[in-house]
RNA sequence: GGGAGCAUAGCUCAGCUGGUUCAGAGCAUCUGCCUUACAAGCAGAGGGUCCGCGGUUCGAACCCGUGUGCUCCCA
């Protein structure tokens, strides 16, 4: 067969995708193997891939298939949530692009669009997943608004209301005046921003000119004003008691009052209060009875109550109310100011803090189980340095503002009748239901509910995510639910641990009685080059299916992969896409060399000069089986890639198979080619995980394989502990084989140039055993051994070996040679001298174990016996 | 303002319970090679006040304190 110069992934990618796929690999029931259970992050349905999905997934994949090949029953299930303000942004442009207005539509003709947008775009995603190799079991994939997900929102909502766990009330809340919704805290942005401050004097009421001067950096609010606030302490104020001001421009008269609230250090001591539209001016109104203005409409421009400016943006009125105030000559001065203001994780206009009736949940109680459930370890965080945000906010849990005045979504179960009454229920005739019951003569009147028009919180319903994936409303008991239920790990960024994390967790004991799954691993960010976090506004993010097209799905999930240290953040260079390249064309080079092999195979030849070639390869794949095995269990991915990497780089290609090759046009042994085969498929079999594809088809180009044979769900032996004597013989020959070849360079000898090379060694078994190997790898023509001097040489030390190269003596320059030889026995009497004050120091024998005492002496030990090797060898010099 | 984390080679990071085979890896750099799978390669080399200062200890990259710089989260 004759093999192209490259991998060429493009066909590969494409052809074992749909063979793993077709083949049943992706699909789990359950059966008795364990399972491994890992519940997707569901990404946005407006999502197209980024490189954040490609990290995270990489990684859930790479588990998920290390899981498959170990024994375990594995179950990854796709899925997207519905994206409440997202995705109803999206259809809104949607329909303004065909001319049509939302506003002019009713709430069933928008569904209807809403819809259609999903049907058409919402899967996109989830293909783009498939490119990247995920090992997703699709007939399970899930949407946050499934018909049946729905009934289980609902369920939870009555739930939680039965219990007294959510209620209906008038709070401060978030308000997003481009989305035109409340939010929960975590979806406010802060962001330090440059502002002005601006120093406005307010008239005193009575005869004189008197005024009081405050600071703000939202001059519009004055409007709303409804007190101005000092300290009771604050002596620039104290005579101002009982006095009232002029807010001016609208000239209302408002009360001087005292709150030791006031921090008097800030701005001139003075506060205006604006009780609609700043939470603790809210506050204060409630204490001394303010009345509350609200000069604010939806969509962020000015309201009736504001009296001037109606309809103007909020943002124009700033500028406008600055000159006007100015112009009054009530501007006393500006300054430049730096503050947090909030912005809309979504829509990232600036929030406005808004009085508002909304639907809330108390938390505390889910809280309890929940917290303790990760303090204890029986969730598990990775890093475990997020155990300590998590504490941080679960020990100061807020109600959670869960209404949204939107469409897409669920609906909340809420029915109001004409007098307003309250009827929660699961369906509309359950509800009817309550109300016939509870006030019947109304009823025979007026049958007629209206349901709450606002939806949930989507992240409401994605906290069922773990358990309703598996059809926990419809059949509380079930298969699916009691086998992978709780799932094994959960894969997700940290920016969205209190979001869904935490709500998963606080959800999984309410409704389940149980955590939803065994750990968590968080994942870093994913920033450029020069640290910044990959954003569209940036624009630094680069086109991810362009990468997977131009590079294979391997190469990008290894550039993901390498640099992405457990837990920390991940920062993107096209530099590693080289690495990736350069890997897979070293792998497939690999694969030609063997397979070039296959024709040349003799039976029964001798392979006692390579014996030790395939003893050591066999030992260092055993040890760094167990390495990688224990990286993958603490998350350490990228570790266990870097040990894949280097293993088949440099242990297999590098010495291994050099070690192993036959001579131009020589036959190998039979037995030689078929153990480097089964070497290299477990090599594969190491690194199938990550680079699933490439994997994949060198395994089958390397032997004809039966039906189902496949990598994908081969499974790894069980490895036992390495032979520690051959791992040390290799070490010792590749410092032999290096130590010379340095040398021959130093010598300027050409890699050409044939050499004699002659050892004195305690050790002649292992140079016996190893004879064939080094001769080629040092260009040697013979090797032999000495128990003394060799004149006319170039001596060299390994260890406390002493070897020496026989050449052609006009080229030899000795001046390199020497001098490190120099070097390494000052660096040796130092060494010895450091430790004799160690070993002299009578508190260190003391103190010190004895292992550790040993050790120093034998360490002296071998110090002096090389000293005296290398100045042997010096003199030959 | 409160909390967390980080600082080791030019870059990205390892370095688990303190003990000179522990100062490391990969990438990058330099030198020599078109050597019979691979120049997307091979062989070899150089490179660090382990952020500063103080302390604990026989011994500190590692533990404690402090300063500086950076990052993140919360308010």
């Amino acid at each position: 067969m004759e093999l192209g110069k490259n991998f060429q992934h493009n066909e590969a990618d494409k052809k074992w995708y749909a063979h793993w796929n077709e083949s049943g690999y992706f699909k789990s029931t359950p059966d008795e193997r364990p399972a491994y259970t890992i519940v997707i992050p569901p990404p946005n349905v407006t999502g197209v891939l980024h490189m954040g999905h490609a990290l995270n997934n990489t990684v859930q994949d790479i588990l998920i298939r290390r899981a498959k090949m170990t024994g375990f029953n594995t179950c990854w299930v796709p899925g997207t949530d519905h994206a409440s303000i997202a995705t109803e942004a999206k259809v809104v442009a949607m329909l303004r692009d065909r001319g049509i207005d939302k506003n002019k539509m009713s709430r069933d003709e928008f569904l209807k669009y809403a819809w259609e947008w999903k049907e058409k775009y919402g899967g996109i995603i989830l293909q783009q997943l498939g490119k990247l190799g995920c090992s997703l079991d699709w007939d399970r994939t899930t949407f946050t608004m499934d018909k049946d997900y729905y009934a289980a929102v609902i369920r939870v909502f009555v739930e939680l209301y039965e219990k007294g766990l959510i209620y209906r009330g008038v709070k401060m809340i978030n308000w997003d005046p481009k989305a035109k919704t409340a939010l929960s805290d975590e979806e406010v942005i802060h962001k330090q921003t440059n502002s002005k401050l601006y120093y406005v004097r307010y008239k005193l009421e009575g005869e004189g000119d008197e005024y009081i001067t405050i600071a703000t950096v939202r001059p519009e609010t004055i409007l709303g004003d409804t007190a101005v606030c000092v300290h009771p302490e604050d002596e620039r104020y104290s005579h101002l008691k009982g006095r009232y001001c002029i807010i001016p421009l609208v000239n209302r008269r408002v009360p001087i009052i005292f709150d030791d609230y006031i921090d008097k250090e800030f701005g001139t001591g003075a506060l205006k209060v604006t009780p609609a539209h700043d939470i603790n001016d809210y506050n204060l109104a409630l204490k001394h009875n303010l009345p509350v203005i609200d000069t604010l409409n939806e969509d962020g421009t000015m309201s009736e109550a504001a009296q001037l400016y109606i309809g103007q943006d909020r943002f124009a009125v700033r500028k406008q109310i600055i000159e006007d105030l100015r112009a009054i000559g009530s501007v006393v001065k500006e300054e430049d100011y730096s503050n947090q203001v909030g912005f809309s994780e979504r829509t990232d206009v600036v929030i406005e803090p808004r009085l508002s009736m909304q639907w809330w949940c108390n938390m505390q109680q889910m809280a309890t189980p929940a917290l303790d459930a990760v303090m204890n370890g029986e969730v598990e965080f990775y890093p475990a340095k997020f155990k300590n945000t998590y504490r941080h906010w679960m020990g100061n849990i807020k109600d959670w503002c869960i209404s949204r005045q939107l469409w897409w979504g669920q609906r909340i179960p809420a029915w109001y009748d004409s007098e307003g009454g309250l009827y929660v229920a699961n369906t509309g005739e359950e509800a009817h239901r309550h109300y016939k019951e509870k006030k019947p003569e109304l009823y025979a009147k007026f049958p007629e509910l209206r349901q709450d028009d606002d939806v949930l919180d989507t992240w409401f319903s994605s906290w069922l995510w773990p358990m309703e994936v598996f059809d926990w409303n419809k059949q509380p008991v079930n298969k699916d639910l009691a086998y992978y239920y709780p799932g094994s790990t959960l894969v997700t960024a940290p920016e969205i641990i209190f979001f869904w994390v935490a709500r998963m967790i606080m959800a999984g004991y309410e409704f389940m009685g149980r955590k939803p799954f065994d750990k968590v691993y968080f994942t870093g960010i994913v920033r450029d080059k020069q640290g910044r976090k990959m954003s569209k506004s940036l624009g630094n993010s680069p086109d991810l299916l362009q990468m997977i097209e131009d590079n294979g799905a391997d190469v990008v999930r290894f550039s993901v992969v390498i640099t992405s240290p457990a837990g920390n953040d991940l920062l993107f260079d096209d530099a590693q896409l080289e690495q990736g390249r350069n890997f897979s064309n070293k792998m497939w080079n690999a694969l030609k060399l063997v397979k070039s092999w296959e024709a040349r195979c003799a039976e029964g030849m001798d392979d006692a000069n390579v014996t030790f070639a395939l003893n050591w390869m066999d030992a260092r794949l055993a040890q760094v089986s167990l390495e990688v095995a224990d990286m993958i269990k603490e998350f350490r991915l990228s570790e266990g890639l870097k040990t894949i990497y280097s293993l088949i780089w440099n242990d297999f290609c590098s010495w291994y198979l050099e070690w192993v090759k036959p001579g131009m046009e020589q036959p190998i042994s039979r037995n030689v080619y078929e153990r480097t085969v089964s070497i290299f498929e477990r090599l594969l079999e190491l690194l199938h995980p990550y680079m699933p594809f490439i994997t994949e088809e060198v395994y089958h180009i390397l032997r004809e394989r039966p039906a189902g044979d496949d990598l994908i769900v081969r499974q790894l032996e069980t490895i036992a502990a390495p032979d520690a004597a051959i791992l040390k013989g290799g070490v010792m020959l590749q410092e032999v084989i290096t130590a010379v070849r340095d040398t021959r360079n130093k010598n300027l000898l050409k890699p050409k140039d044939k050499i004699k090379l002659w050892i004195d060694s305690a050790d002649k078994t292992f140079y016996s055993s190893v004879e064939g190997i080094l001769a080629r790898q040092v260009n040697a023509e013979e090797i032999g051994y000495t128990t003394e001097a060799k004149q006319g040489c170039i001596a060299l030390v390994v260890q406390t070996d002493k070897l020496y190269i026989e050449a052609n003596a006009a080229a030899i320059d000795t001046t390199v040679q020497k001098q490190q030889m120099e070097k390494d026995i000052a660096y040796l009497v130092g060494f010895i001298a450091s430790l004799d004050k160690k070993l002299d120091n009578e508190k260190f024998v003391q103190n010190a174990k004895p292992e550790v005492i040993e050790n120093e002496r034998k360490k002296r030990a071998d110090a002096v016996a090389k000293i005296k090797t290398l100045e042997e060898s010096l003199s030959l010099l």
